[in-house]
DNA sequence: CTGTTAGCGCTTTCAC
DNA sequence: GTGAAAGCGCTAACAG
């Protein structure tokens, strides 16, 4: 690469101080005017930058944000990341992003990079091994040392630090107690094993509102898929054993994928199965028929998280942790029988 | 946020230099073995980390790799980061991602910010705005300065840089012969406005593909998606205009949507009706029936895009940009007849 | 109007 | 064995 352009070098072409050309190049008034003009050609010839990284060394603040996150090939995260794209440009930062791949050595290692000097907040949602093994010091040495942190989503409640969330327990919650209104008498759940907060707070739902209308909670109905194993296998197991009129899954790929099974087994949806999913993405959208879901609104949960963070970063004094819970809302469409 | 520890701090702790404690820190031989313990552990109580910008500025270089994306929302391109994410970090390299959104100005912008010392290099796909417009000084300006720089996907040929395509015309070639070959009279194509390079690229196979068979290219059966428009109504146009026994679409949700359509106009698919897309990703697989598609594998896209630019970063020679063409292949599922 | 100086946090060479 | 000093590219306070 060809060397670049620094102050030195053009103050050594004018035979002047370095100063005296970082201040014409910031149009100082201190600074004869013919010899700015003269700097300042020269300059935009030679497409002269000021080297960021130094800048940001002086600065003592990188004007990054480090976003960590599982998995980006996900349309939900990667609508969340939009989010935090839009309110960090606005605000004149930029992002880093890496991914852990859901395993806690790289969450770790990526934290700890990031942290560095690197970035001066950091955003993130735990990966789903970290949350099996339940273990946070990365976390807490972050939060130890006031290192501006919001997380997102995959959260743990007990960590102080900013703090956005779905409501997932009332999302699931209205999404069973539609089943049930349109006069589904057996509902199934396909979620995620327990260790997956999300995936426990979904099935919360899914019990409050069974119990609520006085339903007996059948375990059978449960299907916990371990995406290590084929999930089309485990879904078409819960048909083989037990019947059914309504199915609540925590994602659109469990959700279509049911809807898919159920077709293939001569069922009419929703005459005969009525079918609702967890998140709204392209999926629910072009599926046959159209998947009624619990929208999570990902770029708005974005937004907050990057306003959360920028706060937080901005903010010479320390204030309680915040937490923010947005609403879900219920996406009608066609795998739901009408009211 | 707490100050953060350095050198500096720890040196003052013990009462020794600076350059006494980066050295003991490194293990330096020549550092007493009793001191070098007691910083080390000093160092680790106090969660010693050398700040990253001053290090990166002393190297000069940044160990972090520019992305310049359109869009993350689109499983294509998230999978295109994975595979950089993946040889980029086993090389010690971090990603800092832009996202255009499609516009030029932001590419424009993003590009400037990156490559002033933020990114060691750089891996840009191009915003359809920027190839409308036809524009290209700023990425002319990278190459004049020799600035690592790899293209992906949305490449212009023209440019003196790496690139790494999909080979469109082929894979779209084959599809169209396949559907021919498996007794397609009539084949409508589902593209992009002509200034997106790779709807261009695709067009080309299709013609070409009929050609070879001495079929009439139809203009009536092509239509050109305009994004901003809804999508739905302009394919249902195509139907409501033409007879066709085979549809080519250049993407998943136009194939998906197309499908559809057809459905709900009564025809069966593929009996009626055999429809290939062209990108593989969720929605293909769980689309009802399963969509017939040209796989371009992103992953594998990603991985040689990132080769390319840390190939490119250290070598200490200048070499001719390479260019690497990724093949496609035919992945049959239901929406196509078979032969 | 222009230059000197110190400093951001770290590495490295060279003295002692 | 330990430290002083220079330098990475830039900014800013202070002199002249």
């Amino acid at each position: 690469m060809r060397p670049k352009i620094t102050l030195k070098k053009i103050a050594k072409e004018f035979n002047v101080s370095i100063s005296t050309v970082s201040k014409a190049l910031k149009d100082s008034h201190e600074i004869g005017i013919e010899l700015k003009e003269k700097i300042n050609t020269y300059a935009k010839l030679h497409h002269y930058k000021p080297n960021s990284l130094a800048v940001r060394l002086q600065n003592q603040q990188s004007k990054v944000i480090g976003i960590v996150i599982p998995n980006i090939v996900h349309h939900f995260f990667s609508t969340v990341i939009q989010g935090i794209e839009e309110v960090t440009n606005e605000n004149g930062y930029n992002v880093m992003i890496c991914l852990s791949n859901e395993s806690f050595d790289k969450e770790v290692m990526n934290i700890g990079m990031l942290s560095n000097g690197s970035v001066d907040g950091l955003i993130v949602s735990m990966s789903k091994e970290t949350q099996r093994n339940n273990s946070y010091d990365h976390i807490n040495e972050l939060i130890d040392n006031d290192f501006p942190l919001v997380m997102f989503d995959r959260v743990k409640e007990e960590l102080k630090c900013d703090k956005v969330i779905i409501d997932d327990v009332n999302g699931s919650l209205n999404a069973t107690d539609h089943l049930i209104e349109i006069g589904c008498k057996k509902i199934a759940l396909i979620t995620t094993p327990s260790h997956v907060t999300v995936g426990q707070l979904r099935r919360k739902g899914y019990v409050n509102a069974l119990q609520k209308k006085g339903v007996q909670v059948d375990l059978d109905l449960i299907a916990e898929i371990d995406e290590r194993q084929n999930i089309q296998d485990q879904i078409e197991e819960l048909f083989e054993e037990q019947e059914f009129d309504g199915i609540f899954a925590v994602n659109e790929v469990y959700a279509v994928t049911a809807m898919n099974i159920a077709r293939n087994r001569g069922l009419n949806i929703p005459e005969d199965i009525s079918i609702i999913g967890f998140t709204d993405g392209p999926i629910s959208k072009l599926a046959i028929p159209p998947l009624t879901t619990v929208v999570q609104h990902g770029f708005s949960m974005g937004k907050q998280a990057a306003q959360l963070l920028l706060k937080r970063i901005e903010s010479k004094v320390s204030y309680e942790p915040q937490k923010v819970v947005l609403s879900t809302n219920l996406k009608i469409r066609k795998s739901t029988k009408s009211v």
